[in-house]
DNA sequence: CAGTGAGCGAGCTTCCGCTTGACTT
C-alpha cells in the first residue's frame, strides 16, 4: 500500500454542523470544515468510574477532590464516532484551526479538541462574532493560542456545579424524597416559583369602588373614570399593598356604599372641563430577538412553549433562515443592520428609517456575545412572503415574528400626542368628583407600521392608555353626561411565572444560559417541583420542603445572587487574577469564617424531617408532605362518639390540582370535613351548630339517586 | 394505599452547558 501523501488541507473545527458549511463556502478551497457538535468530553456518571477509582478520592464526583480538583473526564459515548472522525480528518491536514464559539464554553470545547486529537501540526485558534465573509477573513488575520485562563473558569464552574449538585441532593434524598435533586441553576429557579406563591399566599386582597361615565359633546362622547373626590385622588389597585392595606396617605378609598351614592348624586350635575393637557408621545421599538426574548414573544403570541420554539428556531437555522437560536447579544452585525434598514426603507418607505443605525445595549447579566441576535439569515432578508410556499405552518409564523422583529428595531420612534381631559361637576350632597380621560393618538407610526411587542399580564389597574382619540374640547365646555355608575374591583396577588416571564427573569439574573433555559424549566417539571396550569407555573408542596430546607441549610447557595457572584470570581480566574482549584478548595473545604459545602453537609446536624416537611395551613390544621403526597393533619384531640376513644388526629388527602394558595385555611376545614368518616367527629366537634351530611359510601348513593328522580 | 417508624442494610437516585440526530410515545 503506498503511504498516504497528505491532502495539504487546513482542518477547521466550529461547533455547530449548520455553521460549517457556511463557513466552508467563505473559506474556499484548502479548508476542511468539520463540526465537534457541541462538547465531547465531559465529567462522567461516579457510577460508571472505573471500579479502582471508585474507591479513590475521584470516586464521589469524577472529580480529585484530594488533588486540586482534578477532573476525571472521558469521551462522551455518542462523541466517540465524532472524535474517531475528527482524528482521521487531522491526519490528513497540515494545520487545526479551533473556530469553536467564542465564549467560555467555546473555549473549553477548544482545549478539550486539543487535548483528545493530539495535533502533530500547528495549532490555532480563531473566533469570530458573526459569520460573513469579512468576519472569517478578518478571524484568519487574529489567530491566537487557546486561553487557558479562560478554559480554568469553565472547568471550574463545570467543577462546582457537580460538587453543589452531587453534595447537596442526597440530603434531599434523606430528608424529603428518593429521587429529587439539587442545583445551582434549579434550586434557585424553584425558590423563585415558591416565593411567588408564598406572596400569593400571603396577599390579603382589597377591594375600592370608582366610577366611570360616558361624557360628550354633541355626538361625540368618550369614557371617563373618577380620578378624585374634593381635590383627593381617588384610590386604585396600585394604592393597595399586598396586605390589602391602603398605602397611599391622600388618597380617598371609596366602597361601594360611597361609590354609589355619589353616582346616583352625579346623575344631573352639571358637568364642564377643567383642563385639557396634551403631552408629546413617542415609542421606541424593541431590541432583537435573542434567546430569550424570543422564547417569550413566541410564547406570548403565538402560544408556543420554549421547548418548541427552540425546536421550530432550530429547524429554520439550520435550513438556513435564520441566524444561530442560542444567543444572549441583541446586536445585528454591518451586514444584518444594512439589510434590515434597506428591507424597512423599500417597504415602509425612506422616512421609516432613522439617519444612523439603531445601537440596543446588552441589558443581560453575565451575556457572553458570542453570537449576534437572532435574524434573518443572510445579506438580504427574505420577506415572510417569499418563503410562505417553502415553511408551514408555525415554522413560517416564527419566521415571520422574527422577520418584522427585525426590521422594527431599525425603524424610526413611533409618534403621537397624549392628551387628558380632566372634568368635573359638584353632586347633589354637596361632594366635589373630578373625572380623566386620556388617549393616544399616533400621528407616525415609525417601527408600529412592522411589529409591536406583546405583553404579559399586567397587574391592578387596566391600563387605559389605549391608543383612541378623544374628541376636541376646550376649557370650560359644558359637556353631557350618561351612565355614571359605580364599579367594584378587587386587588389581585402578583401573577405566577409562566415560562416567558420566568425565563425573562432568569436572564435579567444572569442564572443559566440561553441553552438552557427551556431545560431548566423541563427539569423543575420532571422533579416535581413545579406544575403547569395553563400557562402560569405553579409549585408543589414537595418544592415548598425542598426550599425550605436549602433555605435554612443552605443559605448562601440558594441565594438570587450566587450565580452572580460565582460569575464575578471566575472571570477573576479568566482574567489570570485567580486560580481555579485555590477557589474550590475554598468552596468545598471553606477558608477562615466560611465553612466550606464539605463541612456543612457533614454537620447538618438534627435536620427535623417531620419539621421540614410541615406547613402550617389553620389553627390546628398543619400540611405535611408524606410518602404518597401531600396530606393534612389536625393536631386538635377528638373523642369517637361510638367508641369513646380519644382521636390525637385526623388526616385528609389534598387533591392533586389543588395549588398552593388555594389551600386556605376555609379550604383545609372543608378538606378535613369531607375527608374519610373518622373524622366526622373532627368536624362536630369542631363546627357543632352546623348541620353536615357526611359524604361516605352510605349516604352518597341515596342522596345522588333522590335528587336526580 | 398510609403517614417520618425495629431490626439488617443492597442498590438506587443527582449537577450545568454545548451541540444534533436517533430513538420511542
Amino acid at each position: 500500500m503506498p503511504s498516504k501523501a497528505k491532502t495539504g488541507k487546513k482542518l477547521v473545527i466550529v461547533e455547530s454542523p449548520a455553521k460549517s458549511k457556511t463557513i466552508a463556502k467563505y473559506l474556499g478551497e484548502g479548508f476542511i470544515v468539520e463540526a465537534s457538535i457541541g462538547h465531547i468530553r465531559d465529567l462522567p456518571q461516579p457510577s460508571d468510574l472505573p471500579a479502582e477509582l471508585k474507591k479513590t478520592s475521584v470516586g464521589k464526583f469524577a472529580v480529585d477532590i484530594e488533588n486540586d480538583f482534578k477532573p476525571y473526564y472521558v469521551v462522551s459515548p455518542d462523541k466517540k464516532k465524532k472524535v474517531a472522525e475528527l482524528k482521521a480528518q487531522l491526519k490528513d491536514a497540515d494545520a487545526l484551526y479551533l473556530a469553536t464559539d467564542g465564549d467560555r464554553e467555546g473555549e473549553a470545547i477548544a482545549w478539550h479538541l486539543l487535548e483528545v486529537l493530539k495535533p502533530k501540526v500547528p495549532v490555532y485558534r480563531m473566533t469570530f462574532g458573526e459569520i460573513t465573509k469579512e468576519a472569517i477573513h478578518r478571524a484568519m488575520d487574529n489567530l491566537r493560542d487557546v486561553d487557558s485562563a479562560l478554559v480554568d473558569a469553565q472547568e471550574t464552574r463545570r467543577i462546582l456545579d457537580r460538587l453543589y449538585g452531587y453534595e447537596i441532593s442526597p440530603v434531599l434524598w434523606r430528608k424529603v424524597a428518593r429521587g429529587l435533586s439539587a442545583g445551582r441553576v434549579q434550586s434557585v429557579v424553584t425558590r423563585m416559583v415558591v416565593d411567588r406563591e408564598r406572596e400569593r399566599m400571603a396577599f390579603k386582597s382589597a377591594s375600592y369602588w370608582d366610577l366611570t361615565g360616558q361624557f360628550g359633546t354633541g355626538s361625540a362622547t368618550f369614557k371617563a373614570k373618577l380620578a378624585a373626590v374634593d381635590g383627593a385622588k381617588v384610590a386604585s389597585g396600585r394604592d393597595f399593598n399586598d396586605d390589602g392595606v391602603l398605602t397611599s396617605a391622600n388618597a380617598v378609598h371609596l366602597n361601594d356604599e360611597l361609590a354609589t351614592s355619589l353616582a346616583a348624586g352625579l346623575e344631573n350635575a352639571d358637568f364642564r372641563v377643567r383642563s385639557v393637557d396634551t403631552k408629546p408621545y413617542t415609542r421606541r421599538p424593541a431590541a432583537p430577538f435573542t434567546t430569550s426574548t424570543l422564547q417569550q414573544e413566541a410564547g406570548r403570541k403565538l402560544r408556543f412553549t420554549s421547548k418548541s420554539t427552540m425546536q421550530i428556531a432550530q429547524r429554520l437555522y439550520e435550513n438556513g433562515y435564520i441566524t444561530y437560536m442560542r444567543t444572549d447579544s441583541s446586536a445585528l452585525s454591518d451586514e444584518a443592520l444594512t439589510a434590515a434598514r434597506r428591507q424597512a426603507a423599500e417597504l415602509y418607505g425612506p422616512e421609516y428609517v432613522p439617519q444612523s443605525p439603531r445601537v440596543y445595549a446588552n441589558k443581560a447579566a453575565n451575556a457572553q456575545e458570542a453570537h449576534e441576535a437572532i435574524r434573518p439569515a443572510g445579506d438580504s432578508f427574505r420577506t415572510p412572503a417569499q418563503v410562505a410556499n417553502h415553511l408551514t405552518g408555525d415554522a413560517f409564523r416564527l419566521y415571520e415574528l422574527i422577520w418584522k422583529r427585525t426590521i422594527a428595531s431599525q425603524m424610526g420612534d413611533a409618534k403621537g400626542s397624549t392628551a387628558t381631559i380632566r372634568l368635573g361637576a359638584v353632586a347633589t350632597d354637596g361632594r366635589d368628583a373630578e373625572f380623566s380621560a386620556s388617549g393616544t393618538v399616533i400621528t407616525f407610526p415609525g417601527f408600529l407600521a412592522a411589529y409591536e411587542e406583546g405583553k404579559d399580564e399586567s397587574r391592578g389597574d387596566d391600563d387605559s392608555d389605549e391608543a383612541r382619540r378623544l374628541p376636541n374640547v376646550a376649557k370650560d365646555d359644558s359637556l353631557t353626561a350618561s351612565d355614571i355608575i359605580a364599579i367594584g374591583h378587587e386587588t389581585s396577588p402578583p401573577p405566577r411565572y409562566t415560562e416567558a416571564s420566568l425565563t425573562a427573569e432568569l436572564e435579567k439574573r444572569g442564572i443559566g444560559r440561553p441553552s438552557t433555559y427551556a431545560s431548566t424549566i423541563s427539569t423543575i417539571q420532571d422533579r416535581g417541583y413545579v406544575r403547569k396550569q395553563g400557562s402560569a407555573l405553579v409549585p408543589s408542596w414537595i418544592a415548598f420542603s425542598v426550599i425550605r430546607l436549602l433555605e435554612q441549610h443552605f443559605t448562601d447557595y440558594v441565594d438570587y445572587e450566587f450565580t452572580a457572584d460565582m460569575e464575578g470570581d471566575l472571570d477573576k480566574i479568566a482574567n489570570g487574577q485567580a486560580v481555579g482549584a485555590a477557589w474550590l478548595k475554598h468552596f468545598y473545604y471553606g477558608e477562615d469564617a466560611d465553612p466550606g459545602l464539605l463541612s456543612i453537609v457533614n454537620n447538618l446536624g438534627e435536620i427535623d424531617a417531620r419539621e421540614i416537611n410541615s406547613v402550617p395551613i389553620a389553627e390546628g390544621i398543619t400540611l405535611r408532605v408524606g410518602k404518597f403526597g401531600p396530606y393534612l393533619e389536625s393536631s386538635i384531640p377528638t373523642v369517637d362518639p361510638k367508641t369513646g376513644e380519644v382521636v390525637e388526629s385526623a388526616r385528609a388527602n389534598v387533591p392533586e390540582d389543588l395549588a398552593p394558595d388555594e389551600l386556605t385555611a376555609a379550604k383545609a376545614v372543608e378538606l378535613m370535613e369531607t375527608a374519610a368518616p373518622r373524622n366526622a367527629s373532627w368536624a362536630r366537634t369542631r363546627t357543632p351548630d352546623t348541620p353536615w351530611l357526611p359524604r361516605t359510601a352510605d349516604t352518597a348513593p341515596t342522596s345522588l339517586r333522590s335528587s336526580r328522580r
